[in-house]
DNA sequence: TATTTTACGTGAATTTATTCACAGAAACAG
DNA sequence: CTGTTTCTGTGAATAAATTCACGTAAAATA
């Protein structure tokens, strides 16, 4: 089984994202066409890469399909622990966020450089002075990093992110990170996002 | 001279982010690798397509490359009208977000489907009940939506948004949606940007 | 001014990703 | 049970993106 192309893994996240509200048991490519926006012979080559053999002549089985997804993407019978660092009005709304609910991520501490912020709020997770963030990323097992600060403290804290062996950082910040190999960045700022969209809107 | 190929426009926002905090008057192509973590060759050839001879013997001189990214971008010389339709937690946050302030992106409008909602909030654009959405959008000339509504929403909402001719929506949202052709969509929701990195890292 | 150094710009080669097109497996109809 | 329809799964062809490698232009040095 080779490794699974970076684009595919992409549309396989949206995939799943689609599968998880959709009330059909089967689902063809072209469905995923007219619901995803890639092309039919797209979505059949990915998912040929997950090696079931689970559609013929109706479509895919839309259960079956969603577990092998869930495999790949790795997602499926483990918890991933994250920590928002950064508790400002972005990392205030994102810790009330319910989303996470029903998924396989938890949160499991945030950070303040701001004792006074970390007493004020409070939370079902423990809130921690940043000073501490080495030492809890490393006791709790946190592998994920949810980046909502300043953007001067940004590209500081992205370093120590990184130094302490977290995998990924969802970066809400404006700023460029520059992070080592291993630790991977998704860049979701609002100013980002609204820059991708002028540039590939036309 | 041809079109940029969408990988290469990615990558010149990140750059355009990282050439806005970038304190020096010129950059190497190396220099470029070891803060944004693509290739230098790459970086080299997507510069290449912007057809300025910018870089000779000491790099590229950052506030040419600056103005060029701006052009191609089309954050340059003009104002882009933005709203937000969902005023929650998330919605309320990003409202008072000063991430905007000196871009060329504006939040001209705000929507809810409570009046209540639209009421006690305030901010310095208006917000109005989602019956107004078509109409305001129109009069305004907004070109982009935020949407931060509830999951059940979002579907709909992103239909009459792409409908009365958004040219691209923000997600934050959980939910993939489709849309017509004309309108692109950047996902940037806690749980999709999890899922992304959970697929991506390792 | 001549020489050396630096780092771009870009054809050509390679790798990666997408599209085409169709054989064949599963479901269905009669 | 046989014929028909549907839609996958995948080799082969094409297109797109990246990497290589080197000629060349600008700056620095002496």
């Amino acid at each position: 089984m080779k490794p699974i192309p970076e684009p595919t893994k992409r549309r396989f996240v949206l995939l799943e994202r689609l599968l998880a509200r959709y009330p059909e048991k089967t689902i063809t490519s072209q469905k995923i066409e007219s619901l995803l926006g890639c092309t039919a012979a797209v979505a059949r080559r990915d998912i040929s890469s997950l090696d079931i053999r689970c559609g013929a002549s109706n479509g895919y089985k839309v259960e079956e399909l969603r577990q092998a997804l869930a495999q790949v993407l790795n997602i499926k019978d483990v918890r991933h622990k994250c920590c928002i660092v950064g508790l400002g009005k972005m990392g205030e709304a994102l810790l009330k966020n319910t989303e996470l609910e029903d998924s396989c991520f938890t949160i499991a501490a945030g950070f303040d450089s701001s004792v006074n912020r970390t007493e004020i709020l409070h939370s079902v997770f423990p809130l921690h002075p940043t000073t501490m963030l080495e030492n809890v990323i490393k006791e709790e097992g946190i592998h994920f990093a949810i980046l909502t600060v300043e953007p001067q403290e940004a590209q500081p804290l992205a370093e120590r992110l990184s130094a302490c062996g977290i995998k990924g950082i969802i970066n809400y910040t404006p700023c460029a990170l520059s992070v080592s190999e291993h630790t991977k960045v998704e860049n979701v700022s609002l100013l980002t996002s609204l820059e991708t969209l002028s540039a590939i809107s036309n």
